[in-house]
DNA sequence: GTCTATAGATAGATAGAC
DNA sequence: GTCTATCTATCTATAGAC
């Protein structure tokens, strides 16, 4: 404090660690979506920061510590809105169909979340893995699921042998593969499974799919 | 022509073009899809055929140009397996299981190509984009698809509003997300989608659910 | 905490002899 | 067609002044 003018935080270039973080975060975030974890640069990201390449090594510590914070906040995002599901009120269809749906609208809206997932897949989970955080997130989705299964299943309405994991893996696969498959799929079928002009039939698509799986007569098993 | 005992093959060391360039794809097949477009090596690949880094280079022409015969490759095989199939005798239902069940085999015993189909997205499909033949493979299933979607719309069997195309999406979201998405899947919830304990049970859900979704009685609708 | 400069390793690509 | 040697660029990471 060597001026009494000074405010706590000073103008221009802050000083100010975690918003510095979150800057980075965000550019690398970006970064790490469009290029994947070896195509990305730091260089690159510390370019559209207005930091240096040296304070993501001081605050981060590296490249790879750096994905394994950006993944840690991308996971927060989606349990978070996952907290947030109220559906206890709702008949069991209307819920599951309320729950696909709310993957549905995250997956879309989550661009860069989507090929961050891949791109964890591509180096076999090892940043979830090392990363307390990440082990121990949890889905509160699962928690919803297994309440609202449970509820169908026991009013005779739910005849399929599935569990709350098995019917997430379901919805997630529908959602996720509409967005992260869409280059190839469009390229070799022509058609873009995320035009705006589809988007409610393939989100009644899924919700169909998922009510006519659980609820399917099964009386010739 | 320098000697006549010199057979058109020779010993050891062979110059048959076609079969070293069907090495290099082999070993750039499974390294492009361990370690992605960005991470695998150039270096590492030349070591692990019996030619060298400037044979890479002579036959493909560089390392984008190698990714892209990777690629055709391996839809090809796809293709192959698509174009073998024989439903035709088969009723609406049971031919569309059928088609499911080679999807879902083809993408578990073929790992590689899921990861090299992840790795296409990442880079938004641009190598198939710039290949004739990729562009040009089509895809033996959608035919297939339609006709068994004709015939079970006619005879009202299937009540369903989609096409051909949309079905093959959501049975390859299916089959691709297990395979595809196992590691992040795994870490997160504690559950091996590929499991071959549950192998079973995933297959007669994946056909369960496209059979109710195709079949649901829609009179409320 | 922040900067510039650079170390040290390694990548993709090619030259040129045979 | 095949080899060794190497160019040029660029990457992650860090040293060291302020």
């Amino acid at each position: 404090m060597t001026s009494v003018e000074e405010p706590a935080r000073p103008r221009g270039r802050t000083r100010d660690a975690a918003r510095t973080r979150a800057e980075i975060l965000d550019v690398a975030t970006q970064e790490f979506a469009r290029a994947g974890y070896d195509g990305a640069r730091v260089d690159e990201i510390a370019a559209r920061t207005r930091t240096t390449k040296r304070m993501i090594y001081y605050y981060f510590g590296g490249k790879e510590q750096l994905f394994t914070a950006v993944l840690e906040r991308a996971y927060g995002v989606i349990r978070d809105a996952e907290q947030q599901l109220d559906v206890e009120h709702l008949d069991p269809v209307a819920a599951i169909r309320r729950l696909a749906e709310l993957t549905f609208d995250h997956h879309e809206q989550h661009l860069d979340f989507i090929r961050l997932v891949s791109i964890e897949n591509i180096h076999e989970a090892e940043h979830i893995v090392a990363s307390e955080k990440l082990a121990a997130i949890g889905s509160p989705a699962l928690d919803v699921i297994r309440r609202i299964l449970a509820a169908g299943q026991e009013s005779g309405l739910f005849t399929a042998d599935v569990d709350a994991v098995d019917l997430h893996a379901m919805i997630s696969a529908f959602c996720f593969f509409r967005v992260a498959n869409r280059h190839t799929f469009g390229a070799l079928f022509g058609r873009d499974l995320t035009d705006p002009a589809r988007r409610e039939h393939y989100r009644a698509m899924l919700g169909d799919m998922v009510i006519a799986y659980l609820t399917a007569d099964r009386a010739e098993d």
